[in-house]
DNA sequence: GTCTATATGGCGATAGAC
DNA sequence: GTCTATCGCCATATAGAC
């Protein structure tokens, strides 16, 4: 029967968090078991090895992002808002998971299987007809330029992440200060936008 | 006096190139010996420890990597040849180096004095005021809007790098062959720099 | 299921010959 | 400067009591 204090729970969690913050090689069983307030002994009750703990882990970690990262995509309201809105989610979510979007991105080709799983589990087709479809209403409606909708897509989440990621370099190349960094990186949120839409919006005749 | 084979340069270049693979948890005293074709005390001989080894090594691959990065904005011709050539120049660069960028950034956080020294012995004072002054040129002449050029570098670099990290993400999220994911990152040079023109690009009167 | 105690192996670092 | 041999430590994993 299942322990009532769910230990399995508390060792995931723990070992998410510990796994994205040193990574495979440098993560302790005996770490992960202090934050879980459990024996090292019980993490190999529950999962065999260190290595089959990491690869439930980095399941549950990709879930968790790629979900988060999707449920932003809602295709409401005019482009002009569905795209203000969406580089505010995409800047909130990136900010929140910053080291683990850092190891999503490095450890992801070492597991690819893990990936494939990932992501077939993911309602992508109904998301990506959604977005094509609403891009397609737009064209036709003459509000926007001729766009693949991937190519729109995959700019707006690099304009997101990037700044985010390099934030310590980019500090340091244009000599700036945490505070005004994180100046910046707000005034991101409307420039990207407004970036974006400068881009694809077609002139008002 | 130095041995005529050079192993200290042969070291560092093993380490490199094991440190960017295994990161440094990850990465053996012995496998970064045996690429180098050295015994494993000498590497303690020329280097203090793995940890005196790691920071040599950080410092020669920020270095070559940066100064890589900022040897490609040369500001000559014509705004739209400058920016077509800058897409270029980063595409080249960041497809050959996927795997040292992402060692870069994850591991960028936990060595920032690293990062302070190499920053520091930048030319970046004169480059970035060259790109500056050569935004001003082109919204005094009213060719482009008004945009901070620190946005429309970072803008660019990042829809050049993001779809390389992430390409085994995007691949299965748009249901890709290997073959079709080069096609579209190709693809993306002319995208890139046609999206950023269209963008800061003022119509023609 | 959860613990303490222990087995087992491998790694960084050093000693010391050449 | 470069090597072989070895020390000392610590991490994963298991055994076995409760």
């Amino acid at each position: 029967m299942e322990n009532i204090s769910g230990s399995e729970a508390k060792i995931l969690a723990a070992a998410v968090e510990v796994f994205c913050r040193r990574g495979f090689d440098g993560a302790r069983m005996q770490e992960i078991a202090d934050q879980a307030g459990i024996s090292k002994a019980s993490l190999h009750y529950y999962f065999r090895s260190k290595e089959g703990l990491f690869k439930r882990s980095v399941q549950v970690l990709f879930s968790q992002i790629i979900n988060n990262v999707i449920s932003h995509l809602s295709p409401d309201s005019s482009i002009e808002e569905m795209i203000r809105q969406l580089v505010d989610s995409y800047y909130e979510v990136f900010s929140q998971y910053r080291r683990q979007a850092l190891f999503f991105f490095s450890e992801m080709i070492k597991y690819e299987e893990l990936l494939d799983e990932i992501v077939s589990a993911l309602p992508r087709q109904e998301i990506l007809a959604n977005i094509a479809g609403r891009f397609e209403q737009e064209r036709r409606k003459g509000t926007i330029v001729d766009i693949a909708p991937m190519d729109l897509l995959v700019n707006i989440i690099a304009m997101c992440l990037y700044p985010i990621i390099a934030s310590p370099l980019l500090k340091r190349m244009f000599s700036m200060t945490d505070e005004e960094m994180n100046v910046y990186l707000n005034h991101r949120k409307k420039h990207v936008a407004d970036f974006v839409l400068a881009s694809i919006l077609k002139v008002q005749p």
